[in-house]
DNA sequence: ATCCAGGCAGATG
DNA sequence: CATCTGCATGGA
């Protein structure tokens, strides 16, 4: 396919490198002063000019879509300042867009990322697009669920998929029956319904498909990172009631609230990883 | 080596 | 309704 590139300017409320590596998509890699991120069966390269970002892809307009340049994150940041931790934590994640990915591919991804860490998320995302995906050249497309349908339990245990192969395997020929264009018309908790009826998804790979592959921002997906952000605000209170006050509270902006908290919670971790090794 | 990770299903109070 | 347990795997 022929390649298009367009630049990007820099603003202070969009950072690649933030945008990609917050935890919400797991298809891409470092390249030098650049990333390479695929979405379905499109690829794009994005290298920081230092005052703009240059892409390089098969596709501008579903890039466009997909990095969300069409939402309003400063005054979405100014709504949710609580003088707090939230405060912190839009600060240090500020440059977080909120990516519109495809639904199907959320909910693969979702699933496999349950009781799991990043970089093994990854490596299995990796695999199951290698082995089924369409070759396009220079990477692997995503495969089509007709690819993740047809290929068994046992694949996706033999890529290490560990438990959740049998959630995969189930869940793709489920979504053979189903149109997931029509589900889009559905409400945030029609939606979430639907989700939640998938072998393997529970509340918090529902919230997380609805958010990254849906674009509902009236969702608060919450997992053991945010469970530690808000424990003391919210002592004694399960994950799901947690979730449904941190909505009732952020209402339409409750996905950003959520991924920037993530974002934040997870990096001091490391931070704090950092300093003691050096000691 | 033990713990834990973007949790969930199923079984049991 | 709430709480408990087993689960595959590998990075830290």
């Amino acid at each position: 396919m022929e390649q298009i590139e367009f630049s990007i300017p820099k603003t202070p409320t969009f950072d690649v490198e933030q945008t990609l590596d917050c935890g919400q998509v797991f298809r891409f890699v470092k390249d030098g002063n650049a990333f390479k991120v695929c979405a379905k069966n499109h690829m794009a390269r994005i290298e920081d000019k230092g005052c703009e970002y240059s892409v390089v892809c098969d596709d501008k307009d579903f890039f466009e879509k997909y990095f969300d340049f069409d939402t309003d994150y400063a005054a979405i940041q100014q709504t949710v300042q609580d003088g707090g931790f939230v405060s912190e934590a839009i600060e240090y994640g500020k440059g977080i867009h909120i990516l519109r990915q495809d639904p199907i591919e959320a909910i693969f991804s979702f699933i496999i990322s349950q009781n799991n860490h990043i970089p093994r998320i990854k490596g299995i995302i990796e695999r199951i697009c290698g082995t089924l995906g369409e070759d396009m050249g220079e990477y692997h497309a995503f495969p089509s669920v007709e690819k993740l349908a047809s290929a068994g339990e046992d694949f996706y245990a033999s890529i290490g998929a560990g438990y959740r192969a049998a959630y995969l395997d189930r869940v793709a020929k489920t979504l053979l029956d189903e149109d997931v264009n029509e589900w889009e018309k559905l409400s945030t908790s029609d939606l979430r319904s639907k989700l939640l009826s998938l072998y393997g998804v529970g509340r918090k790979v529902a919230d997380c498909a609805l958010l990254f592959g849906f674009s509902r921002f009236d969702v608060f997906p919450v997992d053991t990172w945010i469970k530690k952000a808000f424990e003391s605000e919210y002592e004694g209170v399960s994950p799901e009631k947690m979730s449904d006050l941190l909505i009732e509270k952020y209402g339409e902006n409750a996905g950003f609230v959520q991924q920037w908290a993530f974002y934040y919670k997870r990096a001091k971790k490391y931070r704090q990883n950092a300093l003691f090794v050096l000691k």
